[in-house]
DNA sequence: AAGTAGATGTTCT
DNA sequence: GAACATCTACTTA
């Protein structure tokens, strides 16, 4: 059985703590997958939520780590992220794709969809896969509805990483991480 | 295979 | 008003 992440865990800088999840298992109620693809954000960095500072919509990001993120992108989609780092220091890490191994059919019914290969490639598309909404804000990651399972040690996933993707502002930093060759990424690396 | 437009709502200037 | 850590459907090759 492998292991549950605990609040320490997360208590590294944004993109050590998004190569780690690299491989990790993430639920929701029971439903998701192998995470394949993650992207580090941090207080320092322009193009994060945090570098503003604190405000109403980022605070959970200043929060204690180990707990959930989560923003409404674009009018339609909920985004889910992990705060990591220092608690006060305002950083997390988006999680972008999953290739699903739990709950699959009830992915396929919520992305009304087939092709396993779409249900999680994204973060827009794991968000609505998952279940995830502003219910989910702030709320501990070792506690239901969540669970995060390290990733097996026995088997390290090939790790790439490049510059993050639909952002205008530090797009020179490799702050986005992904399972080598993985079918299940939103993009190629 | 690649490009564009439209959806939709919160946050910030 | 504009921007936004996006996705889908539809067009043109």
């Amino acid at each position: 059985m492998p292991r549950q992440l605990k609040p320490k865990d997360f208590a590294a800088d944004a993109p050590t703590v998004a190569q780690i999840l690299i491989g990790a298992t993430v639920l929701v109620d029971g439903v998701g997958g192998l995470i394949v693809e993650t992207e580090a954000y941090d207080e320092t960095d322009p193009a994060s939520h945090c570098h503003p500072g604190k405000t109403p919509r980022n605070r959970a990001m200043f929060g204690p780590p180990g707990h959930a993120y989560v923003y409404f992108n674009y009018g339609l989609h909920w985004c889910l992220n992990f705060v990591c780092g220092p608690e006060g220091h305002g950083s997390g890490v988006l999680i972008r794709a999953l290739q699903p191994t739990q709950g699959i059919d009830q992915m396929r019914e919520r992305r009304r969809m087939e092709d396993e290969r779409l249900l999680c490639a994204g973060p827009g598309r794991l968000g609505q896969a998952l279940g995830v909404s502003r219910a989910l804000y702030g709320l501990p990651l070792d506690e239901p509805p969540f669970r995060v399972l390290a990733a097996d040690p026995r088997h390290p996933m090939p790790l790439v990483c490049g510059p993050r993707i639909g952002i205008k502002r530090a797009t020179d930093l490799p702050w986005r991480f992904g399972c080598a060759g993985s079918r299940y990424l939103s993009r190629r690396f």
